[in-house]
DNA sequence: TTGCTCCTCACGTCACGTGAGGTGGC
DNA sequence: TTGCTCCTCACGTCACGTGAGGTGGC
């Protein structure tokens, strides 16, 4: 394993350093290259040979890197270095992998969602109206919409964008539509008295419960025989009042091409 | 803000599709021109215009960009998806952002950790002796040292390294030297019983308790006068029993530039 | 006419990856 | 002689970034 010595330190070939430290050779090759990173050692038949105290160095460099730090400022933080400015670096750095870590969590979780949100489309008769209990969940309300009349969505669902964003929500997430009882949702199903996100860092709460649950297949805006569909499960069961109505698209152009293949979903709480 | 309406969806400009998800607009051509996303209209004067139902598919695909999947990759993904293979491809992402959390939590660990060894350092009166109060940290302990008659410490030094690699010791932490008493220190103190690393992975504990503290400029390897001043430290102080001894290098190549500069500190352990 | 936003196209850049062809010690 | 490891050098690639020069609606 070790190939050579000196007075100074144990040397490794370039295959045997980069088996050490997980950096590929044609990565040390370079950064030797550009003056970034060399070996303390060239040997007489012009091989590279890396101290083991080199480890250290290599491990900060590629932690750097997998930060995307740039090559160039990583030489710099290497010609530079003294006790003082390598502690600042360094703490610099624990900031920004903290900022990196908050990131990765919130990615994680709106990719979480987005599959929880295609694994819950029902397996077979999608038409039939169900009854489920489901898991509290965070949401984020927007304001009341302001529909004129005979208008349709577009300039309300615009204004919602811009202040969700101000409001610092994630676009990331499906948005859908809000109303507080099911009347509001059967006299204009498709002008929601609310917008509100799944953004789970949302403040409202929608909560755990049982909620009826329709769906129905589609391009956006289309409510097509949903609202009946709903409206005659509850007189079946003799519900006659319920809400909140939550309206959100679970399978759209994440997962499909074709708009009509869209698929909607309401769920309305009863208690 | 809304620049365009048509019956599908609300359209906005690249700039403000850029300003709502974060993604430059060279990013937005240049995507567009691979044909991995573009939008859904294109204006009369050639201007793209996307839809707000795009923005959650851009927000996907930033965040598979960010996890560094290639472009070629995410294209077919975007390609061929179904509900079925995208709810597979974001599990998929599930754990590889998992392991992404996991090592992110080690490089940090490691940065904390040099950033303390360099900033631990005496402000002044290096040469002084001093006892101090240290809180448990976890270290991995090698094996014990077959040091030959008259031998430096390279070739056990480089035995201890194959061993740390095989044992899954994160090599990127400082490693030093360790004696079970101050004693085998004073006999032979280039020669430590065992290796260890600072790797707070390991499964060894260097306990909480008072230590004795001394600190040495000089390369690798000399001990100089050190062991001199702990042992009339420990005599003026009537102490005869002490140990584990722990040595390290606190300032190395890390941070340092002449290996004459660099500092060594031996603790040991008193009660 | 003047800004302003957008466009294309060409070229540059960063951080490597990939051979091709050659050396040197067991 | 045969593997095996290492070398240099040239060229390719991936994912953009950066102008230069031009268009089109208020």
């Amino acid at each position: 394993m070790i190939t050579m010595e000196n007075n100074e330190s144990l040397l490794v070939s370039i295959k045997e350093f980069s088996d050490f430290t997980g950096v590929k050779e044609s990565i040390l090759r370079y950064y030797d290259s550009i003056g970034l990173f060399s070996p303390v050692v060239r040997g007489e038949n012009n091989y590279r040979y890396y101290s083991l105290a080199q480890l250290q160095t290599i491990k900060l460099i590629d932690t750097l890197r997998s930060l995307r730090v740039p090559l160039k400022r990583i030489q710099q933080i290497m010609k530079e270095r003294t006790p003082e400015s390598m502690a600042e670096v360094l703490t610099h750095y624990e900031l920004e992998m903290n900022n990196e870590l908050r990131m990765l969590q919130e990615s994680f979780a709106l990719v979480h969602m987005l599959r929880g949100l295609i694994q819950s489309r029902p397996t077979h008769d999608e038409e039939k109206i169900t009854v489920k209990y489901l898991e509290e969940s965070h949401i984020a309300l927007g304001p009341l919409n302001d529909f004129r009349p005979g208008e349709d969505y577009h300039r309300v669902f615009s204004n919602y964008y811009r202040i969700a964003r101000s409001g610092r929500v994630n676009l990331g997430y499906p948005i859908g539509g809000y109303f507080d009882e099911v009347g509001e949702f059967f006299a204009t199903p498709s002008q929601p008295k609310r917008y509100y996100s799944l953004d789970p860092n949302g403040l409202d709460v929608m909560k755990a419960g049982k909620y009826i649950v329709g769906y129905l297949r589609g391009d956006y805006g289309k409510m097509n025989d949903l609202p009946e569909r709903i409206r005659a499960y509850m007189d079946e069961h003799g519900i006659t009042q319920a809400g909140p109505v939550y309206q959100v698209y679970t399978l759209n152009e994440l997962s499909l091409k074709d708009p009509k293949d869209y698929l909607q979903r309401i769920t309305i709480r009863v208690e």
